[in-house]
DNA sequence: TCAAGCCATATTTTCGAAAATACTACCGCT
DNA sequence: AGCGGTAGTATTTTCGAAAATATGGCTTGA
């Protein structure tokens, strides 16, 4: 058969490109990639062993969802962050969200609340494991990812979910530079387990109250710690 | 000076593949490119001569709107359309510019109220000259755009405002689709006014009411004259 | 007749060089 | 000194060819 090539490594999607848009989003998000940073073709060859056409390609993917801004006939630099952009962004989360996990509560089914179950069982297996700040454990966050989203799961809207997604990596920027500074991790345990209750439980106005205030919490501590790196507009 | 170069014609934008992406939507929202139809890089490089790359990221740019959908290794297609898309494009619509319209009857401020007022006027003028179907005429179709983004304007989210626009033009090609199939148009004048009424009254509720009552009347009406001509799922 | 494997062709994806454009440092002028 | 223009360099953008991958038809064997 096809023996899939494995001259190159692709870890996601099949693509060259968007494997680069891939890695790229991650060191963005875990900011390795520092916001405001300036983006050189010749640098960016040399770092991901792809030519001029394919990291451009990656970078216009990257640019549409908000963590790279083109400037025409300038290139490319990481998006910037700023105390603006953070309570803009979470407002928008808040409002999506809020209206998501609303319809996922009036639409899921047996197997919705399966999985609500299980992914905040494997979050708290993870936050077990560790007595230090497990926030910056990859493991646990990709445990939390895969916990917001199973809440929204039902929605029923692939349109707000796209949108969703790419807002939550916008603010994972945001938590991960606040995780850096902050004296202790919040505890957001209590948050996830009184969130799956009320999903679970079909109350649907008590988890979009609860959901508000958990997106909402996240900024403020985000604020609190790390305003004084945002950029002033 | 720098005699900005007229080799070629770039009509919205600095580089060729924006522009490419410009004409291309164009198309797309016009139906001049029907839902669904595969696009080879062949008869689009002869079409709008430009070589493979340019194209390719111009329609990675169209893919991140939802106008193109990209299949890895088998190239793009044009957005397909169907009534769980409108539906599921609806309701994220009404969502959004509801919170948007709101916030920007709180933050508007004289100039606001102005270009509010004055870019429905430009409306009627249009709508005034023209005794048949106006709804047509690409210059109503930028006057009513424009009168729409003028409502949210002050909103102050950039975030929501980029994907407002977005949600639009996806939406624009489903009105359109309609406007060839239905008997006669709609009064939408009427609407338009009632909003520019609250929304320079600062009655903000009733504004919201209004423009999310205007924005299902309008997809009422395509599913009304126009759901045959959508695929099932 | 049908399914599975394989070759030829169509198509997409990737590359590195060439063209276009922006940036910088320098020079002459007021 | 300060400003405007200019040439040279750095950088981005575009191109068309080459590599990789998918598609469709054909042959073979059951």
């Amino acid at each position: 058969m096809n023996v899939t090539a494995f001259k190159r490594r692709k870890e996601f999607g099949k693509t060259l490109a968007s494997d680069i848009a891939h890695r790229m989003r991650n060191e963005i998000v875990t900011c390795r990639l520092k916001p405001g940073e300036v983006l050189k073709f010749d640098t960016l060859r040399l770092a991901y062993g792809a030519s001029f056409t394919t990291l451009r390609e990656a970078l216009t993917c990257l640019a549409a969802e908000g963590l790279v801004v083109a400037e025409e006939q300038r290139g490319f630099k990481v998006a910037p962050i700023s105390l603006s952009d953070l309570i803009d962004l979470t407002r928008a989360r808040i409002l999506i969200e809020v209206d998501l996990i609303r319809r996922s509560i009036e639409n899921g089914n047996d197997d919705w609340e399966i999985a609500v179950i299980s992914s905040i069982h494997r979050l708290g297996i993870i936050e077990g494991r560790e007595v230090e700040d497990y926030a910056d454990n990859p493991e646990w966050k990709l445990a939390h990812r895969e916990f917001h989203e199973s809440l929204v799961a039902a929605c029923g809207s692939p349109t707000l979910l796209g949108i969703r997604q790419s807002l939550f990596e916008r603010a994972e920027r945001y938590r991960n530079i606040s995780a850096r500074f902050r004296p202790r991790p919040r505890d957001k345990a209590g948050e996830h387990r009184a969130l799956m209750k009320a999903a679970v439980g079909r109350d649907a106005d008590r988890a979009c109250e609860l959901i508000a205030r958990h997106i909402q919490n996240t900024t403020d501590n985000v604020i609190k710690y790390a305003s004084e790196l945002f950029s002033q507009n």
